[in-house]
DNA sequence: GTGAAAGCGCTAACAG
DNA sequence: CTGTTAGCGCTTTCAC
């Protein structure tokens, strides 16, 4: 069975393709016997209209692009559940692309997926991107964009978020709470939105309970985890502190993963030497050893509100909109790993 | 700055479109000096050639579409890796699709990357995955289609596989030369290849070892550890048994985090009371409590030599190859999960 | 060496 | 109510 096309309903039932094309999409002003014949004979064939086709005319694809750092990431891989999910039932179909947190891909992706004419771009930002020329210029073109979790400072555009601040805030008093005092901070890229909002959540939490701030205990790394080496020498800095941590945040999948095994490596416990609380959406984390204390994010509604903010955008292009920044709220799940032994 | 076309080009230098169509691809028959120009206005301009009007007329796309259970898999994530990595070098685009289990969802993701004319298919079966149809209908049609990890048995094509029935052998063999003696087999649906063929490698072990197979052991879960009820009762038989086994081998991620779980909500210890096993690329494995034992599959080359048989077909349409399985080594990392206590 | 024209599948303005 | 025509961006005969 070959793939049909209008043309070839049109001369098996002795029409102009014109009337099939009206036929099909159930114009009013089409013979409704003749509407029958082809919707019959279109089901019979099962005749599927060819979106490349439309595409290229109506310049639009009713798809949406998708990009992010790392599909092996659970936060990503919830995000993009949820962006289905409405998406789907919108009638839009959802491309992945990833950047693996490098700025270099995150380009590459971002051009191909304009190329396909993606009626819209849902970002999380790799941890490379300062610069956001590529995107300010798409949407200047009438592309919409709507960030998500790792979203720009100076952009305007709807954005969806973690309670960034709150949540660190919340680990953060709970590790001070359960009497640990040399907190340290082990973080995303610096220019990161969310490294900035979870660092002052942890600020804060200290301040608030008079704990001096050391500047030794906050640590970037640049790639955000994915080379091993950058989460090594932070972690070891950490460890060879004179004044050693006796708890650290961790503000990723990967470097909450990674900060573990190093303090393992070294012969360290947790939550005995060094407590534990980490920003991840990790499944496995209550199989952990000790099980991991983490402030777990609405992953699956945030992709959902976002993929709803971009198909209002998309569907609504004039509508003289005012561009909200959603917040949604974390939570903190307390296990072992931030536990203070009783003495 | 406003898309351009060729057209605009041709306008701008004065040129027929035909002209700067065969100038940008380089034809031998257009004059030195015109190419030049024609290459230096589209440079200048940042020309790309719009890939749908180019899909329309090749009648191909020059990507390949992927159809995977769950990306929420470190040996999904990693095998898409894996392809990327070859895709991009051959240039082509990789479009990652999602059956979450279901032969519904596979249908719908098979068709849709039909019509959007990828040039080929990689594709991991659903665990409701029987009926092939579709994909034999898109071959006959000239799509060519490669299967990796989760193959068809009756099905003329290229495979990648990993060495389930070795892997699981060896995992089994392990368990046995602890002392194990009544091991369990918590695996996937029963129509898929690696079920089988794990399965087999199980039966063979304990057969060498002159250990009898207990039917009664042997436990599937037809939505793949995608329904936490399902797999629940599942263990819960196991743990209920009236000759409760010692051990069990689980064979994939939710399988296997499911089941530690559940385990530990019954109060029983791992590997104390059950020792495990899991078939798995967890990322986490040596960071869970306890650390768990795993037959790794290299997803990475696994993903990586698919997608070269892929280009192979899609780049070699008429060529009569001899269609190959390709069948990759497992590799067993022993943990702590699977080690007799000494007593 | 270059241009005119047709065609990929579809829609829509324009005629009847 | 239906057909003719043009056009989306590009390549490719076929002419000259």
């Amino acid at each position: 069975m070959e793939i049909i096309t209008i043309k070839d309903i049109a001369k098996a039932l002795n029409l102009s393709t014109s009337t099939v094309s009206r036929a099909l999409r159930g114009s009013y002003e089409i013979n409704p016997e003749t509407k029958r014949l082809v919707m019959e004979y279109a089901e019979r064939m099962n005749y599927r209209p060819n979106p490349i086709a439309l595409s290229l005319k109506e310049n639009r694809s009713r798809s949406i692009g998708v990009i992010i750092p790392e599909i092996a990431n659970n936060f990503f891989s919830q995000a993009i559940n949820g962006m289905e999910s409405i998406a789907y039932n919108r009638g839009y179909h959802v491309v992945i692309s990833q950047n693996h947190e490098s700025y270099e891909r995150e380009l590459v992706s971002t051009q191909y997926l304009a190329q396909r004419r993606v009626d819209g771009l849902l970002v999380s930002l790799s941890g490379e991107s300062n610069d956001l020329e590529h995107f300010k210029e798409l949407q200047t073109k009438g592309l919409p964009i709507v960030f998500f979790d790792r979203v720009p400072q100076d952009y305007i555009t709807h954005k969806v978020i973690a309670d960034n601040f709150a949540g660190t805030y919340e680990a953060t008093e709970h590790l001070i709470k359960q009497g640990f005092r040399r907190i340290a901070h082990l973080t995303s890229p610096s220019w990161l939105s969310i490294t900035y909002e979870r660092l002052e959540g942890y600020k804060k939490a200290l301040q608030n309970h008079d704990i001096p701030i050391e500047d030794s205990y906050i640590k970037y790394c640049s790639h955000g985890g994915m080379i091993f080496e950058e989460v090594e020498q932070a972690v070891m800095e950490l460890i060879n502190h004179p004044n050693r941590p006796d708890a650290v945040f961790t503000a990723g999948d990967r470097l909450t993963t990674t900060c573990m095994s190093l303090i393992r490596r070294e012969g360290l416990r947790i939550p005995e030497d060094i407590a534990i609380v980490g920003f991840t959406n990790l499944m496995t984390a209550d199989l952990l050893n000790p099980a991991l204390s983490a402030v777990r994010q609405p992953a699956y509604e945030m992709g959902q509100l976002a993929t709803e903010f971009l198909i209002d955008l998309i569907e609504h292009p004039k509508a003289t909109i005012r561009f909200e920044t959603k917040k949604l709220d974390t939570h903190l799940v307390i296990r072992d790993s931030s536990l203070k032994a009783t003495p």
